[in-house]
DNA sequence: AGTCAATTGATACTTTCTATCAACACAAGA
DNA sequence: TCTTGTGTTGATAGAAAGTATCAATTGACT
C-alpha cells in the first residue's frame, strides 16, 4: 500500500498521469510481492491492453520502482521494489525470488572499484540458492517454512 | 586456438560430433573475442542455418564454454570462455564487454553464504563501468588505450 | 464544462529463440 | 570402401517478449 502510493507519487512528480490501467497494474504488482511475468499480468488484467502492460512496466522501471529479473531461459520476472539499491536471489529448484540487501556486498563493490582500472558505475548481482521453503521442490522433506 | 581445441575436445568427450558448422561457429566466436550477438553470427556465417546457429550456441553453453550475457534492452552477447568461473563488465557508454576474475569476489561470496540462511549454489555479477578505451563514446578526449 | 496533450488498445510487426521433419553426414563395423 | 544408423542440419513455421503506429479516449488544468 505504501509502495503503490510512492509509485503514484513518483509518476506525478515527473509529469506522468495517474491512470486507471497504471493503478491496476501497480496494485497487482503489489499483491504479487514475489514477482510476476508480463504474460501473467496480461492474463490477470484482461481489461488492460497488452501494449499498455508492457508500456507501463517500462515506465515503472524508468521511475526506478520496478525490478526486472532476467531468469535464464524463462520469461523475465517483474517485481515492485522500494526505490533503492538491492539484489535478488533465485531458488534454483522452485524459482522463488527474493530481494536482499547486504552491506557486505556494497563493501565488496567498493573494494573492487579499487582493484580494476575502469570506473564502476553500477553493478548487478544474482544469487542462485537452494531456498528453505517447505514446498520447494528441492527440499521434499523439509518441514521448515 | 587453444579455446577452440578445448571446446571440440569437450564435445567429443560427451559424445557430440565435431561437425563443419560447429567448427565454423567456434572459430568465429574465437575471433570475436569481445563477444558477438546471435544475429551477427548468422550474418557472418550465411552458409550455416539460423536454427543451427542457435542450437550450437545452446550446446556450447551446455558444455560450459560459452557465456551468454543479457544486456538490458539489447540482444544477448555470446562469448567463448575458458571453462571456469568468471564475471563480466560492460561499459555503459560503448558497450565493450570484458571478462574478469577477482579473488575478492569469490571471497565475498563465501562471506555472504554465511550471512544468509539459504545455501548459495552459484552467483552472477555484472559490473557496469566507464571503460578506458580511446574510442569509447564516453571518453572523447581520452588518449589512452 | 472545455480544452489538449498524454495515454490507451487494437493491430501488425520485430526480434530472439524453439519445434518439426525430411535430407544429410559422421563414425564405426562388415 | 561400402553400408548402416543415429546425430546433425537447414528450411520452414511458430512461440514468446516486446515495440511501432495511429485513431479514439481520458486525465489534468482552466
Amino acid at each position: 500500500m505504501e509502495q503503490r502510493a510512492n509509485l503514484m507519487a513518483a509518476l506525478g512528480e515527473r509529469g506522468y498521469r495517474i491512470t486507471v490501467p497504471r493503478i491496476m497494474i501497480a496494485r497487482l504488482l503489489e499483491q504479487k510481492h514475489e514477482g510476476i511475468t508480463a504474460q501473467a499480468l496480461c492474463e490477470e488484467l484482461p481489461e488492460v491492453g497488452r501494449a499498455t502492460v508492457f508500456r507501463t512496466l517500462k515506465l515503472f522501471l524508468e521511475v526506478g520502482m520496478l525490478c526486472k529479473l532476467d531468469t535464464m531461459g524463462g520469461a523475465p520476472i517483474y517485481s515492485l521494489c522500494e526505490r533503492g539499491h538491492h539484489h535478488h536471489s533465485v531458488c534454483v529448484a522452485c524459482g522463488a525470488v527474493e530481494e536482499f540487501r547486504l552491506a557486505t556486498i556494497e563493501q565488496l563493490m567498493r573494494a573492487i572499484s579499487n582493484e580494476i582500472p575502469e570506473q564502476v558505475v553500477s553493478h548487478r548481482i544474482e544469487l542462485y540458492v537452494d531456498c528453505l521453503y517447505a514446498d520447494c521442490k528441492s527440499c521434499p522433506h523439509n518441514g521448515k517454512h
